[in-house]
DNA sequence: ATGGTGGGCGCCCCA
């Protein structure tokens, strides 16, 4: 059976309940890993997704900021949340779902710092953090976390707040030295990469030189026509599980939907 | 060069 899983940095998983819903009517993905939940544990609307079918789900929330989530109809035990940068920050869930074969399909749940205005460390903590947040990837997922081997089941998701090719943003050179696109920190998320060869799906399947953005500003006085995004969510597998992907997609109408989060899903569709 | 919008929370933080 196909294992669909979506990425959607939500921005408030409470205001936003009935867009989840649309989700599901649309596409129904198996497994939903969401972002900025903004929701502590007790307050999470866990029963509005178990109606929808989501009836096994894994939080990591705090109140006001950050939060992530999982809602799965799979079978899915907890694997760990760990917390990053030692700032108390709700940021990573991994979760092992229950796939075809013998072994569980593990999946890494990301929401990376976003890094404040100033793309300068020395003058801007928030910065400083997020390239923080890149090295302890990499060193977490090279030791402790997990070594991945070639008959791993591993795929890493979320809103990483980097778009890191030239073709992730409207425009390359406009956006070189703004927060999200600077060479510090494609650079940065592309050690992470390739600290384990983990493979960009989405990019494989529509490789450049397509645009292709998974968020847009809320401040553009019309998204759709000035098109001024940016590739911001991902979606990587193990090297030895790429193979596995069959499908992906950007539902870049759910940015349309009523009341929207400034971010879209991002799919994928796993033989597994 | 600036300010534009949106969510949570509580008179301002963050994206």
């Amino acid at each position: 059976m196909p294992l669909s899983v979506a990425t959607w940095n939500i921005n408030s998983v409470r205001l936003r309940q009935d867009l989840i819903g649309q989700l599901a009517a649309a596409r129904n993905p198996d497994v939903i890993c969401l972002q900025e939940t903004k929701c502590p544990n007790p307050e999470f609307p866990s029963k509005s997704f178990e109606k929808l079918g989501y009836r096994h789900i894994a939080i990591n929330g705090q109140k006001g900021y950050h939060g992530v989530a999982v809602l799965s109809k799979r079978p899915m035990e907890m694997v760990i949340a760990r917390e990053f940068c030692g700032m108390g920050d709700t940021r990573h869930i991994a979760v092992d779902v229950e796939a075809d074969g013998d072994r569980p399909v593990r999946i890494h749940n990301f929401y990376v710092p976003a890094g404040g205005d100033d793309p300068d460390p020395a003058k801007n903590p928030k910065f400083a953090h997020k390239l923080e947040f890149l090295e302890e990837m990499i060193t977490w997922f090279g030791g402790e976390a997990e070594t991945v081997s070639p008959d791993d089941r591993t795929i890493i998701v979320g809103d990483l707040n980097i778009a890191p090719l030239e073709d992730d943003v409207w425009s390359h050179k406009q956006l070189l030295k703004v927060v999200s696109h600077t060479p510090v920190e494609t650079e940065g998320l592309e050690r992470v990469r390739r600290s384990l060869d983990w493979v960009d799906v989405v990019r494989r399947d529509i490789p450049p030189p397509e645009k292709l953005y998974t968020w847009w500003s809320y401040r553009a006085k019309d998204w759709n026509k000035a098109d001024k995004g940016r590739r911001l969510d991902h979606v990587w597998l193990s090297p030895g599980f790429a193979g596995a992907c069959s499908h992906v997609e950007v539902l870049r109408e759910a940015r349309g939907w009523e009341k929207p989060s400034d971010h879209v899903p991002v799919i994928v569709r796993l033989e597994a």
